[in-house]
DNA sequence: ACGGTAGGTCTACGTTGTAAACTTGTCAAC
DNA sequence: GTTGACAAGTTTACAACGTAGACCTACCGT
């Protein structure tokens, strides 16, 4: 049919290679993404990957950059430069989210691959409208970015096993060692163990922690007012 | 001689393992931190190490511990809440550190480990005293608390190998990636590649970041003032 | 003097990433 | 067509990892 499908159906693709990867290691982990599980995945031999991946590094670049690729940078408006920002690191916060357990393999990708370049260059270019000079964009905007990358990453409730059964042995353990506390020695933290365990919603979760960056970089250049 | 010393000289102690461990891994990364890289560094067998940890991941447990055992607290003042707060948190980084490799061990035992438990409690203690309900003191403390781990674990420069040729290479691909961009398309993130790939001096980085936080805590606190 | 036990050792297994040499299906050029 | 080269998948192999299980052995309380 098209030309690429003439071929022997045993021809690998690098692109489907990397999102089936993403989809082990969204399912069961990274630790579950492994050379042999993912040639087995495409009935191949685990060597056969190294022709499209130099190394496993490669791959997981790959799987890095497969994530950045759906994020879905909201055109320039004439907003304040504070929305649009707002709007653009939410469109990030968003492509991560899906991917709680490897949104960290973005993290060496945001400055190499294209949709990573793109959204960098329009944070820095929306901080600098806001009055940041270009040296202080950069290191804003790279704090602000890990910041949200770790938001996603620490995402209580969803890094845990999909087992149902795991998954309630490792909250009621972690609850466990809270309530263990004394609340005498620690009373907030025994009285916000809920919390800390799982927060209310993820959505609120995801608010608080975009409010917190976009309120620090406005903080920070509003200069240090005690 | 002293007690513990009259066994003989093959005992091992948890906490020297825990302190060697982590010497390893700030050195070599934590990819080098292997059983029976620690164990041949004790002059014993690999297995003897599972008398101690039950795990490596016990193990490494310990040597976030190790880590959160160097939080130097400071003592409660009259100063107005955000003083102290950024002085905590001032203190829970400069913990960090000397360890940007590992920092990341401490996620996990920051609610376990005595340490861990002594910053959270006060770090809660004064954003309630700042206006926070108890359970937004929990969400806005553990995201400030991660994004400070994050500063650490991501700070440039220091994540290389200490081998001076790899890290030089390392250093120069990078660079070449960012200048190979289009000016053109990228023009901010090449004017900014020097900052970006190693930013002017670690203490201003970390002075960045903690405003960065604490400017947000303070700006969530004042509420979404447009 | 003597048994128990804490803390080492030895051996062995399954899993991982990957190097090296091989086979084979496809296509360009004669 | 035949051929030769090259891209892509196979086979085999190895070193390193975490760790299970059986063993030894020096110490200590009785």
């Amino acid at each position: 049919m098209s030309p690429t499908s003439s071929q022997t159906a045993k021809r690998l693709d690098p692109d489907q290679l990397a999102t089936s990867a993403l989809a082990i290691a969204d399912a069961e982990g990274l630790e579950a993404l492994t050379i042999r599980r993912l040639a087995q995945a495409h009935d191949v031999t685990p060597m056969a990957l190294y022709r499209h991946f130099s190394d496993k590094d490669d791959l997981l670049a790959a799987v890095g950059d497969r994530i950045l690729a759906d994020i879905d940078l909201p055109a320039p408006t004439e907003e304040p430069w504070e929305t649009q920002l707002r709007a653009v690191l939410t469109a990030f916060t968003e492509a991560l989210r899906p991917h709680p357990k490897t949104a960290g393999l973005t993290l060496f990708r945001i400055l190499v691959s294209p949709p990573g370049l793109a959204m960098a260059e329009r944070t820095m270019e929306l901080l600098t409208q806001g009055g940041f000079s270009t040296d202080n964009a950069a290191e804003v905007g790279r704090q602000s970015i890990c910041s949200l990358i770790t938001l996603v990453t620490t995402e209580p409730g969803a890094n845990e096993d999909i087992d149902p059964t795991t998954r309630e042995d490792a909250l009621r353990a972690k609850r466990a060692a809270l309530s263990a506390l004394s609340p005498h020695r620690y009373p907030l933290i025994t009285a916000a163990a809920d919390t800390l365990i799982c927060p209310t919603s993820a959505d609120q979760y995801y608010a608080l922690g975009l409010d917190l960056v976009v309120a620090g970089i406005r903080g920070v250049l509003a200069g240090p007012a005690a």
